[in-house]
DNA sequence: CTGTTAGCGCTTTCAT
DNA sequence: ATGAAAGCGCTAACAG
């Protein structure tokens, strides 16, 4: 630790007591205005600051949140995170950051790192194979508050905020339908979590309003969990895709890693986009624009739904409201048309 | 603050003094191994963990390590928190991350804020304008270890940890120059910082060496602080350069947001790259790849640099090397030759 | 080997 | 209006 001056300092300097000092910072009324005034003066101009650890001893709480993401290095986690901070530092609350990549094991390590550093609340997005939530149950039902944010579950009951991603589905999967594609494949992840299927239910529920029946050989997801087994899994869907007799003409990726490697091995593998077939898929990455063709995308208002679930958090710490109603809100995401995914030409 | 269990309850309910179970969970060889196991699977069965901010107060430490950056959403900097958080993590150090958003003034809020927060020692990437390292010199003054990494500057003594950037720029260059380019323009930021200049250095030596005579027209700088401005900037220097009566064949640009958005301006100005002008620039995206055409870069050890950061300012905390000597150190770029800087056809 | 005690910096009764 | 004292959970010097 740092820090030096105290209370103690300042009470010894000013000839008054530690309580004294202690009121007029705290602005008590049972202090004169002039005492006040003098302690405040003093204390500004010495730099003073409390001592973060004994007041949160003191008081019981840390104004400190914990944050649980799969992984930094990751433009939509990048954004979100920005919100939390921006919402966490305008409320005071120090965010610490810690990554279970995608491991479930080394995300309860996290949970549980946190918890003992005694953080105020637990903001979480989950490793995308989690599937146990009893532990964060746990802690919930012996009063710390979490919030589920990005990656949502039904397997735990509190505040979630996320992207409406049937809906962001559906409209990928219509706008696709409208450019004259017809037999379009989705790839996904291997996750249980609710991002996936309700990624997947847009996309067949679009297919059934067009009356395009669903088929489920397009339909594949990869193994999110591991960068080698992404591409692996990656690179035999899209030649098992290629390689049907009556092949897709289009292909709707459900997540950010996916999308944009997605791309680059079309293009690897020989194929035009959107000539042989045409691509759009979930990222937010600002670089679309610049891809080899422009990547038509689902953008996801990242930086809104990080603040959102700082906000449902910071007020779940605070109790503002004593009966917590759990509430889950999803923010609309938004197609970004670009070349990728241009009107199918007639061959 | 959510934890429960405490030495007190544990000693209430062995029958022992809170002192016995401290001594015990710490491991200390006057207790008995009789006793000392039967406190530590009571805690374990209980769950205990130590409160760390009553820890902390005692221990005049909090374990945790303030780290300020430009942004969070920014590739090369998440790779770089990904190092800082690995090696901390692994040494049991908190991090607490803030975001100047390239704000001097913000950055020094940041700063008082850690401080105040009790963080036992500041890593910093300071903000592209700062020039004032008064204050961050007097908390290290007072006792505050800080390392400096990625953007350094000459203006404080301690441990810096950043890339080459004298060999990454000289290398960029000499690439160009051996694919046939002689014409090299360099876009820079307007920073102070050294990484700046010595981005420039590292293209004038290449020159220098290569016999071409370098000329000041053709080095410029945009602003970096404020997205609106970095794009007009930008694109005001493109359209200068292509209006030279002697224009550049190729562009050297030198840094993350640059390079990219170079990339992008170009293809929509409806330059050809590299026919028109070839393109290397600094940035560590992987999809550098995937762009149109797929972008030759100048690669940082980001992880490396961060996880060097944390250790050399752990190091510090923990004292380990007594009369702290300072190092800087400065690790090897890597060249990437993709598409936008291939051999020059001659025309 | 175990227990008592003081104190880290702060807030908060409860006196004065 | 000001101050004394207790206590948050923990460690460590000192006693026994």
């Amino acid at each position: 630790m740092n820090n030096s001056l105290t209370l103690k300092d300042i009470a010894k300097a000013l000839n008054l007591s530690i309580s004294t000092i202690s009121k007029s910072l705290n602005d008590s009324h049972e202090i004169s205005i002039d005492t006040k005034k003098m302690v405040l003066e003093y204390a500004q101009k010495q730099h003073y600051s409390p001592n973060r650890l004994a007041k949160g001893l003191k008081e019981g709480k840390s104004r400190s949140i914990g944050v649980v993401v799969c992984s930094l290095d990751n433009n939509v986690i990048a954004q979100m995170l920005d919100g939390i901070d921006k919402f966490s530092t305008d409320k005071s609350y120090q965010i610490i950051i810690m990554q279970s990549k995608e491991s479930p094991i080394q995300e309860t390590a996290c949970i549980e790192l946190l918890y003992a550093g005694g953080v105020d609340g637990i903001l979480i997005s989950p490793a995308c194979e989690t599937v146990d939530f009893s532990y964060l149950q746990s802690l919930q039902d012996s009063g710390l508050p979490v919030v589920l944010f990005d990656r949502l579950s039904d397997q735990i009951e509190t505040h979630k905020v996320g992207a409406d991603n049937f809906k962001g589905a559906y409209d990928a999967t219509i706008h696709l339908i409208k450019n004259g594609y017809k037999n379009i494949a989705h790839l996904n992840t291997n996750t249980i979590l609710s991002i996936a299927t309700e990624r997947v239910n847009g996309y067949k529920q679009a297919l059934a309003d067009s009356n395009i029946p669903f088929r489920p050989e397009l339909l594949r997801s990869c193994d999110y969990s591991d960068t080698q087994k992404l591409n692996a899994d990656l690179e035999e869907s899209i030649k098992y895709y290629m390689t049907l007799e009556n092949k897709p003409d289009a292909i709707f990726t459900a997540a950010d890693q996916i999308s944009t490697k997605c791309l680059v091995l079309l293009n690897k593998l020989g194929f035009s986009i959107p000539g042989d077939i045409a691509l759009i898929g979930f990222t937010n990455t600002d670089l679309a624009e610049a891809f080899s063709p422009s990547l038509s995308t689902v953008h996801q208002p990242a930086f809104e739904i990080g603040q959102l679930a700082a906000q449902k958090l910071i007020s779940l710490i605070e109790r503002k409201n004593h009966a917590p109603e759990f509430e889950t809100i999803m923010l609309e995401t938004n197609i970004k048309a670009r070349s990728s995914s241009d009107f199918k030409t007639v061959n």
